[in-house]
DNA sequence: TTGTAGGCGTTATCAA
DNA sequence: TTGATAACGCCTACAA
C-alpha cells in the first residue's frame, strides 16, 4: 500500500496517458473504458485499465474533455443574491435537477445589477455550459440591451436559456402571480377586510406589477379597495423603511401586502415598532411562502409558490426543449394568524 | 448594424481562429491582445483585433484556456443543502470572494451524506479547481475513508483545501464555538437562569460538540446546571421533534438552547403548540444569528456568527496560504426577547 | 477489438 | 513586436 506514484513523473494531476502506461495499453483504449460511451473493450483490458484508474486516482480532465467533445458538462445558475432564502430554495431545485442529469452546476451572483449581469453571462458563456438559467432579472427588458446581446450571442452558438419569472424574449418557468394575486384578494376580501396598502417593487418589474394587478382585481372584485401602493424593493429593509414611514397613517383594520414573504417580515417588524400589533391592530400577507412563514407569530398568511419546483422545472426544460410546459406553477393562498377574520 | 456572422462558417461559438482571421493577425497576435498577460502588441494591431472580437462576441473558451494553461479558473463549494440560510450565507461569502478573484463558482450539494460528498469531490476534481471549499463535512473524520482519499489524490495533485468548520487534517476556518458557547452561557446564567436543556445535534459532530461544552462551562460557572441533552440534528423539524416529546416535562423557567437557530425555530414552534409561551414560560437561545432571529417575536437570543465573513476568509485562504489566519472569527452573544432577566 | 493519428481551442516557445 | 508551431489532455474516425 505504498504511496509511491508510479509511472507519474510530472507533477499534477494523473492523466489518461498515465494510466493506458500504467495498464500497458493504447490511449484509446483507456479513454474507451474510462470515458467511452460504446462498451466494446475486452474484459480483461477494461480490468487493467480500471485498476490502474483506481491506483492513480485518476480523474478524467473535464477541461481536456470538454475542449475534445466540444460541449461541457456544466449549466450555470445567476441568481440575484445566493442568501435569500427565494433563490435559495430556486437554486436547490436546480442543483438537484442537476445533479441528476450528471451536470456541474455553476452559480453567480448579480446582486441585482444589470450591468453585472450581462459581464457575468459574457464569463460564464466561456464555459460553454450545456444551458443558463436566469433567476435574476426580474426587470422587463429595458436597459439591458448588452444583456440581450450576451443571450443572444450565447443561444445563437447553440446555447439554451431558460429565465425564471417573466422571461423577456427567452423561454420562461414561471408561476401563476396574477391568479395567486387574485385568489390572495378574493380570500381577504371573504374575510372581511376593505383596504389594502400594498408593498411593491418599482413598477416595471413584472413580477411585481402580476402581483399588484391579480391581487387589486380579486380584492375590488370582493369588495375591497386598494388604497395605496408603496414603492419599495425585495429586500426586508426595504419593506421595512417602507411601512416605517407611513405606519402613523395606516388605519386600523387595514391588510398590509407584501410583494414577498421577505418584505412582509420587514413590514410587521416596521409595525411593531409603532406599537401596531400585526394580526391585531392591522394585518399583514405576503407572497412566497418561506418557511420564515410559517414560524413568525402570528403566522404569515402569504401565497405558496413551489420555489424548488420550479428551479427544478427551469433546469430540466434548459435541457430539453420537449419538456417545457408553458403552463405557470399553481400557486396557493395559505391562510394564517396574520389575516384574522374581521368581524 | 448587420448581424450577419462574417468569416464564421461553422455552428457554435466564434473562436480565437475566427477573430484572427477577421482582424487580419496571427493567432499568436489574437491569444496576445484577448487573453495575454503581456502588454507588447502595436496598438493598431490591438484595436483591430479588438473590434473583430466584438464584432464577433468572441468569449475565450475556458475550457480550452484551461487545457492549454494547464490551470482552470474555477473554485468548487461543498455544501449540505443551499436552501439553508446558514450555507446560503457562506455561500455569498464565497461568491463574493470568487468574483474579486475573477474565479467562477461551481457548487454542489451533499445533502449531508458522506458517500455524497465523496462523489462530489471526485466529479469536482474533475474540473481541476484552484481550490475547494468543504462547508458540509460536519463530522469529525470517521467513516469518511472515500473523502479523506479523494482529497489526498486532488491536493498531491497540487490542489488547496479548506474546510469550514473544524477541519479534519485540511487547513480550516471557523468560528469559537467554544468561546462563544461560554459566553452564552456566562450570559445567561447572569440573566439569573439555573436550569438549561440544549438540543444537539449527535455526539461527534464537531460544532454541536464545542457549542456544548463552551455553553457548559459558562453557565455552570455561572451557577447554573445543563440537566439535560436531547440528541437532534441541524434542521428545523429535528429541533421542533426533539422538544415536542419532551415538551411537558420542561419545568418553567428553563431555558431551552438550540445548536443552532434554525434548530431553536424549531423549539420555540414545538413549545407554543404544547402551550409553552417561548420567552415568557420557557426562555430559548441558539447560535448563529441568522436573520430570522432577528424577526422571530420574542426575538431570538443568540451567538452571532460572522457567516458570510467565514465564507469569505474561506475563499481567501483557499487561494492563497500565506493569508490564512488560524485565528478562530470571533462571536459575540446577542441579547433579544427570548431571554428576559429573570427575577 | 485494438491502436494510430489528427483535431478540439488555447497558450507558450522560439525564430524571424 | 509578430508569427509559425509544438504542446495541453482528451476524443474519435480510420486503419490494422
Amino acid at each position: 500500500m505504498s504511496e509511491a506514484n508510479p509511472g507519474r513523473a510530472r507533477s499534477g494531476a494523473p492523466t489518461l496517458q498515465d494510466v493506458a502506461r500504467e495498464a500497458g495499453v493504447s490511449l484509446a483504449t483507456a479513454s474507451r473504458v474510462l470515458n467511452g460511451t460504446a462498451r466494446r473493450v475486452a474484459p480483461a483490458f477494461r480490468e487493467k485499465v480500471e485498476a490502474a484508474a483506481e491506483q492513480l486516482g485518476y480523474s478524467a480532465n473535464l477541461s481536456a474533455q470538454a475542449t475534445a467533445r466540444g460541449s461541457s458538462a456544466i449549466v450555470a445558475l445567476l441568481v440575484a443574491d445566493i442568501a435569500d432564502p427565494y433563490f435559495g430554495r430556486i437554486a436547490a431545485g436546480v442543483a438537484r435537477g442537476a445533479d441528476e442529469a450528471g451536470l456541474l452546476l455553476t452559480i453567480a451572483i448579480t446582486e441585482r445589477d444589470q450591468q453585472r449581469e450581462a459581464k457575468l453571462v459574457r464569463a460564464l458563456r466561456g464555459q460553454r455550459p450545456r444551458s443558463v438559467i436566469l433567476a435574476a432579472s426580474r426587470t422587463s427588458g429595458r436597459a439591458n440591451e448588452e444583456l440581450v446581446a450576451e443571450l443572444g450571442a450565447y443561444t445563437s452558438a447553440g446555447g439554451s436559456v431558460v429565465t425564471i419569472g417573466p422571461g423577456g424574449g427567452t423561454r420562461s418557468v414561471g408561476v401563476d402571480n396574477i391568479g395567486g394575486g387574485r385568489a390572495l384578494g378574493t380570500a381577504l376580501a371573504g374575510l372581511g377586510y376593505r383596504r389594502a396598502v400594498f408593498v411593491a417593487a418599482e413598477a416595471g418589474v413584472r413580477t411585481s406589477d402580476d402581483r399588484i394587478a391579480g391581487f387589486t382585481e380579486g380584492f375590488e372584485g370582493g369588495g375591497g379597495a386598494v388604497v395605496e401602493v408603496l414603492r419599495a424593493g425585495f429586500s426586508r429593509d426595504a419593506g421595512h423603511d417602507a411601512v416605517d414611514a407611513v405606519a402613523e397613517r395606516i388605519e386600523a383594520g387595514t391588510v398590509v401586502v407584501g410583494v414577498s414573504d421577505v418584505v412582509a417580515m420587514g413590514v410587521m417588524a416596521a409595525l411593531r415598532e409603532h406599537g401596531r400589533a400585526p394580526g391585531q391592530d392591522v394585518a399583514v400577507a405576503g407572497f412566497d411562502d418561506i418557511p420564515t412563514s410559517h414560524d413568525a407569530v402570528p403566522g404569515l398568511t402569504t401565497v405558496h409558490v413551489p420555489l424548488e419546483e420550479l428551479g427544478y422545472r427551469a433546469l430540466r426544460s434548459s435541457l430539453d426543449a420537449a419538456v417545457h410546459d408553458d403552463e405557470p406553477l399553481p400557486v396557493e393562498v395559505v391562510l394564517r394568524g396574520s389575516t384574522p377574520a374581521r368581524g
